[in-house]
DNA sequence: GGCCCGAAGTTTTACGTATAACGTGCGGAG
DNA sequence: CTCCGCACGTTATACGTAAAACTTCGGGCC
């Protein structure tokens, strides 16, 4: 016979805890059977029990404290409303911010997101799915989370993915940035102060968006007389950036005046580089970033930036991934972006 | 009759989806019994299958691509290994590491945590439970989340309570930062630099911590002759902070010579005020954080700021959770923190 | 030979919920 | 009066898993 879940401390999760009460009781408390309370408080059979006897249990049901067992209720409707979001770190404030947007909208169709930061470095590349310890209706991933895209693919579950590749992705839907219209708007603004020596300081994970990145830089730059760029790459953290851009900036040959660099934090790290070489910014170097995050408006000068509806990103992937599970045609996004024009960037020096 | 799951298309979380193998599935490819299934892949009772039957029932789960229901054994067990950490917004650096260090400590026991971010101002105050969608084993909660924490106190969830009143919190265990020495160390090296005339920058929630801080404060420069803190407060958001700084620099009296903040966000807004009425950091005014983020480093001077271990308050709060769930006395920690000191104070001027 | 024992499975059960299927009175239409 | 239909409940299942309790079989021991 199965037993009951003891407390007999054999292990992380077996301590002694009053038992909640279930539908049972509540049904056992209100005088009524186990369907009556499931179907008031289910209530989505209008007309199906008489207000008298839906308040009686109502009533009964919050002073016995009664929740539904979700674990129960998940395994009868063979379905749990809950996605699993892969991105590749929590502390980088872009993805902090997917998580907010696609959290927000998750909660209003009563939908819960469980997070697979995807561990950098240390530890061994864990099982997605065995991590979120809980069962799931879909995945919205980031191609940045590379390691952990194979397992993923490996299931059937409905898959929506960020800022991938359009062709081949695997994915059911994707929600992408315009990301190739802002680097050109980006190097339109440089080319369009006069800038034509140009380092792309660039993170140094090669992903898809590093490659459209790289590609429309290089054809924005194309016909321009005299312009060139040179691609440098940097870990995504200010000390590292930095001494990437002191590298660059060093080189032989003629100065670079403009540093294009595919985050904020890489761009932090260049307006540091550029005041050890003594060049004041703007006046001397311009520097842009990419995200628009809170470090854009710390650093002085203000950072001339991309700015990403993060936000957006996971509500859009929210809201691709929930029309597949209800059936609906998902619809692929591509979002725009814009140039927030600030303090880091100005003509070059004559 | 229950009927099965249909692919009625009757809502989000209806569509069709090529069902996944049960445990049932497996056996009847292997040619044993559900339960045999059960034994092998739990693997808890050595000796209990035979070499030969466990790997046939290993081969034929792997064919079959088999993964465990996790709904029905969450029912099963009673027990979820899920934990449910609430913390004001993941877009704070600070609470974005305290996830990451207690996902890794849960994930070497196999647990996993869910967020609820609880929502700032937009939005009705949700449920922290219906909204994480998932039964939970027990709760990590900071005290910033105040909104959250009465929803949490209503059940009999296992508490471990992060940065709060030690006195009566209510949590069945605790993990503090030593803010009170935090405060001391940095009202220490400005007094010691020769500062008299300080502003205390801080947020403008006013959670427990705050109230540490400004009491330490007060307490600290208590018998210094001269020494005086004004206590001002902000938006935890750096041009809400720039403001408040400024308004408090331009102050009547004498202007004060260093500027104590609460958070590096607030020591940017500081930092740009002073900027901003001509002074200079250092060599005018002090200026000290708070969480040693990513942005001490990336603004210029680099921040002399408190470093908080923002991970191991994560682990910390983790481990004890689990300490509690397995029956053990879990620890109450009170982590040190330190003093980073970089450029951005000085003595004052003569 | 009788008996017990361990090894290796199998059968059975319960977890808590949602809902299909099935009563059961009562009022009104024919 | 009969019978239907509605309003309001109840009964009965099934979801997939873990594990206790039971079965079967062969061998060792006295």
């Amino acid at each position: 016979m199965a037993e009951p879940p003891r407390t007999d401390g054999s292990g992380p999760g077996t301590a002694a805890r009053s038992p909640r009460p279930t539908s049972r009781d509540v049904a056992r408390a209100a005088g009524v059977s186990q369907a009556t309370v499931s179907l008031v408080l289910g209530d989505k059979w209008p007309g199906r029990v008489s207000e008298r006897t839906a308040g009686l249990v109502r009533d009964t049901a919050r002073e016995l404290g009664y929740r539904p067992n979700l674990a129960a209720r998940n395994l009868r409707l063979g379905r749990t409303r809950t996605a699993l979001l892969v991105v590749p770190a929590l502390t980088h404030e872009f993805f902090a911010r997917v998580y907010t947007g696609a959290a927000s909208v998750a909660a209003e169709h009563s939908f819960g997101v469980v997070l697979y930061p995807s561990p950098e470095g240390v530890g061994p590349a864990r099982d997605p799915f065995a991590s979120a310890r809980a069962a799931l209706d879909g995945v919205i991933a980031s191609s940045m989370a590379t390691e952990a895209l194979a397992t993923i693919r490996g299931t059937d579950l409905p898959l929506v993915m960020l800022d991938s590749d359009p062709a081949g992705s695997g994915a059911a839907a994707q929600v992408n940035l315009d990301i190739a219209d802002a680097m050109r708007q980006v190097t339109g603004h440089l080319l369009g102060l006069g800038h034509r020596r140009i380092i792309h300081l660039a993170s140094a994970v090669t992903s898809w968006t590093f490659t459209v990145r790289a590609d429309t830089l290089a054809e924005a730059v194309r016909g321009v007389p005299g312009a060139v760029v040179r691609t440098v790459r940097s870990a995504l953290e200010v000390h590292a950036a930095r001494e990437a851009a002191e590298r660059a900036l060093r080189g032989p040959g003629p100065r670079p005046t403009a540093l294009i660099c595919d985050s904020d934090v890489l761009a932090a790290g260049a307006v540091k580089a550029a005041r050890k070489l003594g060049l004041r910014v703007p006046d001397d170097i311009s520097v842009t970033g990419f995200d628009d995050s809170g470090l854009a408006t710390a650093l002085e000068p203000e950072l001339t930036t991309v700015r990403l509806p993060a936000e957006r990103v996971g509500e859009h992937g929210m809201s691709a991934l929930l029309a597949i599970l209800d059936g609906r045609e998902p619809e692929n996004t591509v979002l725009p972006v814009s140039l927030v024009i600030r303090g880091s960037t100005a003509p070059p020096p004559a």
